[in-house]
DNA sequence: TTGAAAGCGATACCAG
DNA sequence: CTGGTATCGCTTTCAA
């Protein structure tokens, strides 16, 4: 019944709808007195501006796509929207997601389909690659594209990535320095479908333990894969417990593999720091309530980041750094100690 | 440089724009031959259809809000988002979060702006109440406005709630079942600002407790209330270690405040269930790992179903129950058991 | 089945 | 500082 229009304001507050118009969009430009009039006459009438309206004309969108492997429910997923959102909400956007652009099928109705029907002003691309083919038909939409944690930062506009490869590295090495002689990489199995920037941990923990074999020729190490999936972290501890010999030293894909090895370890005699160190990767919720030592990113202030540098090429503005990269750090707790021979 | 617009298609596809407006809305009626002329040129001239401009004809904005006390990254507002997009994603709609609001100033904030520069098909309120003033003025919007687990359904189109009262009841008669002689209920206080839809659950705990005081008068049981915040639960462990004598059961208000008290008071001697049952609520990451008794509750099944709600009162439709609620779900793990005087 | 034309609600340029 | 007016890109009768 009350279609509050930008008319019966004009109206109601005896000026023209230019007026009105101005009184909401640049309010400064307005006199005083015309201004309260015709906020009075809003009030009145309960009138909302029409975003759509304005989108139409500005030719913008005032939405943002946001692009990601699995579900927005994991940790990481969460935090990098949370992070986006808290600063693309304040410069009027909204967020689209895509989940599960994960398998051939999905991937390629995503890339079909979202150009043509959904319309946004900048896209969003979380924790995996996208080809060459998939980066162009992206372009045609015309709009800044931002890697968050992309394995390859090619034809995209800006990005923020944690050094995965490096911060892996550096977990290993410590677990190493520590004079740990039989050290497990705990990992879940790659996906075959795309490239997840996760994968380059695994490339971390085998270049510090090559590096370290030269001068230690007593250091064993070895990768422990499991299938991706629900239990991955069961699948890890019945393999980590049926090894030939218990490692004295787990590095761990990530703080959801390691969170349930100390715990259900501990019920199989094994616990940590006493018979073997064990570091997680993430920082995420429980790690310090476990006290596990790990190494820590922070995927909310990656997303601001992201949407700083969203808001300023949607804006037109050059980016001084258009490629951030930002290292993880090695957060000591107790799950970890100097190497002790067993008795 | 490509401003693919509608009328270069039509052009190019040598039709009107009418056709080419048809061909994307309402396929059906568009010859065979005709779409795929049309589409032909679409493709080639890599044109994507304005939403703004379909939704300011429509009169609809494809945007619903979202109000949540609190910060998207806990467990139950992630859930919770992520069960409404499930559903609004497909239905082509986005989502606009408003975060925090639960101070007055917030509010305040929020019940004058939101109105005025956001425009929204729908509204969802989590987990908090809104006063019969701030019900007013969302209503000025002219949208349904759905809760979910919202302590009052007054003002609200639909509304689907857990029986939090209910729940907690049955989590401290399942305690008190066992036989256990002290029990204490661990919570964080309860906002002063906002009436949250968790205090019912408090209310139902002390109903069992009165209740079964009655026949069973060696039954001492009491609240322990901690401030809020980030280390409640570090608060809570404090304080039960400060007490008299140590608890055989401890009801929470909720697994995040369970779940480090298992894995803390073990530290100080105290192991579930041999020393003492505990019972979570929620069901929420890790209960299972550490294999904690609780409540669950589904919150993603709850933003599934108030957004299938809302879609169906934005189309105009009727509802058959708009206001439905929920039962929360004991799950017997190994955190409880048969009470046994201690020796 | 297709085309012409009238808006949807706001914006911004150009006069006054 | 304020008022007309063309326009943004699409949807939808109404005719043909």
């Amino acid at each position: 019944m009350d279609k509050a229009g930008i008319r019966e304001v004009a109206k109601a507050a005896g000026v023209s709808i230019s007026t009105v118009s101005r009184t909401f969009a640049h309010p400064e430009i307005v006199s005083e007195k015309t201004r309260r009039k015709v906020m009075q006459a809003a009030d009145k009438l309960h009138f909302n501006i029409s975003r759509s309206a304005a989108a139409l004309k500005s030719g913008q969108t005032f939405r943002v796509a946001l692009l990601m492997n699995e579900e927005i429910t994991s940790w990481f997923n969460n935090e990098i929207f949370a992070g986006i959102n808290s600063i693309m909400h304040e410069a009027g956007y909204d967020i689209s997601i895509f989940q599960h652009i994960d398998t051939a099928e999905t991937r390629r109705k995503f890339f079909v389909e979202m150009p043509v029907r959904r319309n946004v002003d900048a896209v969003f691309v979380a924790s995996f690659a996208i080809d060459d083919k998939e980066v162009e038909q992206l372009k045609r939409i015309n709009v800044p594209i931002i890697g968050i944690n992309t394995p390859s930062v090619n034809g995209f506009d800006a990005s923020v990535s944690i050094d995965d490869e490096n911060g892996m590295y550096k977990a290993a090495q410590h677990l190493i320095n520590l004079g740990h002689r039989h050290i497990v990489y705990a990992c879940s199995a790659a996906s075959e479908t795309m490239d997840s920037s996760i994968d380059a941990r695994g490339r971390g923990f085998i270049r510090a333990c090559e590096n370290a074999a030269a001068t230690r020729p007593d250091l064993n190490w070895q990768v422990l894969t499991v299938p991706r999936g629900r239990d991955f972290a069961d699948s890890a501890l019945a393999a980590l417990l049926a090894l030939d010999s218990f490692p004295d030293a787990i590095c761990c894909q990530m703080d959801m593999m390691a969170i349930p090895l100390v715990l259900k370890l501990e019920r199989y005699g094994h616990r940590t720091p006493r018979d073997y160190s064990i570091i997680g990767f993430d920082d995420s919720p429980y790690a310090d309530t476990i006290n596990l030592t790990t190494m820590r990113q922070d995927p909310f202030a990656m997303g601001r980041t992201a949407a700083i540098k969203a808001v300023k090429l949607i804006n037109g503005e050059q980016l001084e750094t258009p490629h951030e990269i930002v290292q993880a750090r090695l957060v000591l707790r107790e799950s970890d100690a100097l190497y002790q021979a067993r008795k």
